[in-house]
DNA sequence: GGAGTAAGATAGTCAACCTATCTAATGGAG
DNA sequence: CTCCATTAGATAGGTTGACTATCTTACTCC
């Protein structure tokens, strides 16, 4: 083995490892020893890094939120912008979610705290991403601003995450379809309603503007 | 020890040690030394009745929703014995249905399966409970039945779970009335809307008949 | 009252986490 | 170009917990 990783490249390939492994073996059942095996390292390589299992799983899914940001998309209407958006979760993101979640729980019932960078929603920057859209919406004047409660503006994408942690699976698209048109558009786009408002983070990861 | 359990009562305190274990723990701090310890029995009794891990963690959940039985509502309005329900779920499954979920991402990605005792909305009763509260609020005219498709009939549950599964505590009450207020009212009680139909299941957990 | 059944004790194997200690490749300073 | 600090990578071992095997002993049922 004469070329010998260092540095940057050395953590991107152990990252890389260690999420193949999770996303092959499940959470469960992610050992150090397997992900050292893959990546063609030593332990302590690893545990210099991080500290045990629970850093190198939290710090593999913050790797791969971070390779994984999406596009806004800017289709002219709310509708198309919001399904197209959900489309990009389903495709991108329902191996990762149930996952995540895994990881979440078991380190909320270790610790009695929530890994920060898996949680945080200005961090993670979703809830600029889906504002931009909606900002727009506004601009066209297709909803009325007054609906747009940080609740219903999370509602599509907090139904969505539902629905991938309890079939652990893609969603159809019939049902995002069926999710935007029966629910949310329903709500944000007719008459009154009651109006409250409330901060609600969400962990879908993060997003970058749309390209020119 | 001159005093030796059996049966029923062996096998209910084995479970009950193992749900304290499991909900002090936590799913992944879940061993089985800790429960044989707390239950003061051996290995092989455990041995003898759940081959592994998984299948004593599954055990003690579905154990624990049969415990958690809720009744079903009559308050006279769709929306107290929507609300009543939900405050019921949270109240009592606040800390369940975290456990239940990583229990579930373990099972299904070890073996590519869910456990059915633990999602079967037919075996745990659920789909049956809420459909007698729509159907009360469809006779008393509350509703539109169009209205009523399986999603949005499952809504403020899968709400008021996802808000627990992102939170990993009980929501607060504020939160349960907004989801009934300002999403699943207005969806139910005015004008039309598209209509589809899908079977959607659930896993809060079985109900009984509300008493005379 | 005796026999079968199952509770409970004990010890051991194996896998995986994590640590300690060592060798050697690599990049940078001079 | 050479030396040196850094750190990749190898190896071996302590510890914990899953699971098995074997044995003794209480309890139940006939």
């Amino acid at each position: 083995m004469a070329e010998r990783r260092r540095g940057a490249a050395l953590e991107k390939a152990l990252l890389d490892a260690a999420w193949e492994e999770l996303s092959a073996q499940g959470y469960a059942r992610f050992t150090m020893d397997a992900v050292v095996k893959r990546a063609g390292t030593s332990p302590s390589v690893l545990y210099r890094r991080w500290s045990d299992r629970d850093e190198l799983a939290q710090a593999t899914i913050a790797h791969r939120l971070r390779e994984l940001i999406l596009d806004i998309p800017d289709t002219g209407s709310l509708r198309e912008d919001v399904l197209t958006l959900m489309r990009e979760i389903n495709a991108t993101r329902a191996e990762l979610i149930p996952t995540m979640f895994a990881q979440l729980a078991a380190h909320y019932q270790a610790t009695g705290t929530r890994p920060s960078d898996l949680t945080d929603p200005t961090a993670t920057g979703r809830k600029e991403a889906t504002d931009v859209i909606f900002d727009r919406a506004v601009e066209r004047g297709e909803v009325n601003p007054e609906h747009l409660t940080e609740r219903i503006k999370s509602l599509p994408f907090d139904l969505l995450r539902h629905e991938i942690l309890a079939t652990f699976a893609p969603a159809a698209d019939r049902t995002l379809q069926e999710i935007v048109d029966t629910i949310f558009l329903p709500l944000v786009t007719p008459g009154p309603g009651v109006i409250f408002a409330r901060p609600h983070g969400g962990w879908t990861g993060a997003m970058r503007p749309a390209g020119p």
